[in-house]
RNA sequence: GGCCCCUUGGUCAAGUGGUUAAGACACCGCCCUUUCACGGCGGUAACAUGGGUUCAAAUCCCGUAGGGGUCACCA
């Protein structure tokens, strides 16, 4: 017997699976999700925080929330509640973070300097890191003497060639001026920093090719991100990382600071970004083609739920065919090894798509609860309406629940119940000029004159009883008293929108458009 | 420009050497229907490109093109 190539690669693939296997198995996984709290939670940070979310709570692991607010200048008042509220809106929780506690805390970097400080001395007394005395001012006129002769931006070793007692002599000059420095991280040379990305695969960057010593220190003494998100995702424990493919190149740094402390990395997986379908580029801030913030959808009455299963398969796909599912079922079937390796398009299509999907599961009053808010906001209702007001606002998220793609379409869509009534366009003038048409609104008006009870099983009976009393049936039947009624010819169903106007504008618009007609 | 990543219909995507190349959104048509919508049925439409390897390539290798990301005392 021997082994045919077939065989060896069966046998390669399955010891490849087995090992996946083991890694993704442990219980021990910890990730985490680490925004900063510049701004409200945007689509692309959530996607990001999902896919971790679902990845802990499918391995049974844990799920860190650490704020990464190093830099002080950006932070924004409110950020962090604004994110920590969005994501709950979402469905997403975690166990450990700034707002829950945790073993691993203080989990706001700001609040985290005492750790760094002395992991900072550590390399500089090793030798791995040194201070810089270069002014921001100075740096700048590098690059922009590097671009003028062609390089590109890079930062040149400011003690090159320097025997190390020259190299004392400059830094106690600087001193002399008063000069705090900033802390660089010394980047080996010719080195490979290579590792097997979960959504990439293997990708292989030389050290030199980075852009010279890096900064891990402030001058006002803040870490950098490429320091503290090393410092703080070996000392919480974090097993993987999962982030936007934007960090590719901040990888081979942060295994540089691994390597210069001896600790293990852990497994990284970069993502693909959100793209502009209209760009191609990654969603930027400033782009208005797109809803960019998860509370603008929230606003519009979008559904949690339908966020959640939209976002989640923007870059990951089930196996089978289905792509709606419960928060429960996404958990159960999540894997990292299906999120995708190219950028998705936002489709706003889609996500309506799927938000009426869940709209139509949803029990009606919720939609009507966020239409109610979407309504007052627009003006068409009081704030604080009575319960008949509600009430009347229930049957009318009713009427149009079936193609709601989010609450808020109820404003548009629902312009005559509010508005005086519009004008008759060529469609609908030629409709009311078909035979018949006078004696049908003649008929049904003085029915509903005579009506008490305004309901819709009322109305739909006086327009069997006219159909009975003129002989006119099916569309000539319906579309004059529909058009003279709403003066739409498209709307929702005639008898429960009829209900809804009112007899008092119903009447009105009758005797506006006979009246119009007697002109003809 | 250096480095890195990506490339299946308009969009999201399945696919891991042999398939009539799934499915979903969008679009178009038909049906249902008083209109609109919902729903049902059907249709148009794709492996960027050139070379290899192989009996066989969307799948493996090399090149080319295109797109993107990144090159801060931002994260």
């Amino acid at each position: 017997m021997f082994f045919s190539a077939f065989k060896v690669t069966l046998i390669l693939r399955s010891f490849k699976r087995m090992k996946e296997v083991r890694n993704l198995a442990d219980d021990k996984i910890r990730v985490r999700y680490a925004p900063s709290p510049t701004g409200h939670l945007h689509i692309g940070n959530a996607r990001t925080a999902l896919f971790n979310y679902l990845f802990a709570r499918h391995h049974k692991g844990t799920l860190v929330l650490r704020i990464e607010d190093t830099d002080t200048k950006r932070n924004m008042a409110g950020g962090e509640e604004s994110q920590i509220q969005m994501l709950h809106w979402l469905g997403i929780d975690w166990d450990e973070g700034p707002d829950v506690g945790g073993e691993y805390g203080p989990y706001r970097q700001s609040e985290r300097k005492d750790i760094y400080q002395p992991l900072i001395q550590k390399l500089v007394a090793e030798g791995y890191a040194y201070e810089s005395y270069k002014t921001e001012a100075e740096l700048e006129a590098q690059r922009e003497a590097q671009k003028a002769r062609g390089e590109m931006p890079h930062y040149v070793y400011e003690y090159a060639g320097m025997s190390d007692d020259e190299k004392a002599q400059a830094i106690a000059d600087a001193k002399a001026k008063g000069l705090t420095p900033v802390i660089r991280f010394h980047v080996p040379a010719d080195k490979d920093y290579a590792w097997n990305d979960i959504v990439k695969g293997k990708i292989d960057i030389e050290a030199n090719t980075i852009g010279g010593d890096f900064v891990i220190q402030k001058r006002d003494g803040m870490p950098t991100y490429n320091f503290a998100v090393v410092v703080d995702d070996h000392m919480m424990a974090i097993t993987h990382v999962l982030r936007g493919d934007d960090h590719i190149a901040n990888t081979p740094k942060q295994l540089m600071i691994y390597e210069a402390f001896g600790w293990q990395a852990p497994e990284f997986g970069h993502m693909t970004l959100i793209i502009n379908s209209e760009t191609g580029k990654k969603l930027s801030k400033r782009d208005e083609s797109v809803l960019q913030f998860i509370e603008q959808y929230r606003e519009l009455g979008y559904l949690p739920a339908a966020m959640f299963n939209f976002i989640t398969l923007l870059g990951w796909s089930p196996v089978g065919e289905d792509e709606i599912f419960t928060q429960k079922q996404f958990i159960k079937q999540f894997d990292a090894n299906r999120l995708s390796k190219s950028p998705a398009a936002f489709d706003q299509k889609k996500l309506e798509w799927i938000n009426n999907q869940y709209v139509k599961k949803t029990n009606p009053s919720v939609i009507a609860d966020l239409a109610l808010d979407n309504l007052i906001e627009a003006g068409r209702i009081e704030a604080h309406p009575d319960t008949k007001t509600i009430e009347w606002v229930r049957q009318l998220v009713n009427l149009f629940i079936d193609q709601l793609s989010y609450a808020q379409q109820v404003v548009s869509l629902s312009e005559i119940f509010f508005d005086g009534a519009p004008d008759l366009d060529e469609a609908a003038i030629a409709e009311l000029k078909i035979e018949g048409a006078t004696a049908v609104l003649n008929a049904f008006k003085a029915k509903i004159e005579a009506l008490e009870v305004f309901t819709a099983n009322r109305i739909q009976n006086i327009i069997y009883d006219v159909q009975h009393e003129t002989g006119v049936k099916g569309r000539k039947l319906y579309m004059p008293i529909r058009i003279a009624t709403t003066r739409e010819m498209h709307g929702p169903q005639l008898a429960e929108s009829i209900e809804l106007l009112g007899k008092e504008k119903v009447l009105a618009h009758l005797n506006e458009t006979l009246e119009q007609m007697a002109k003809w």
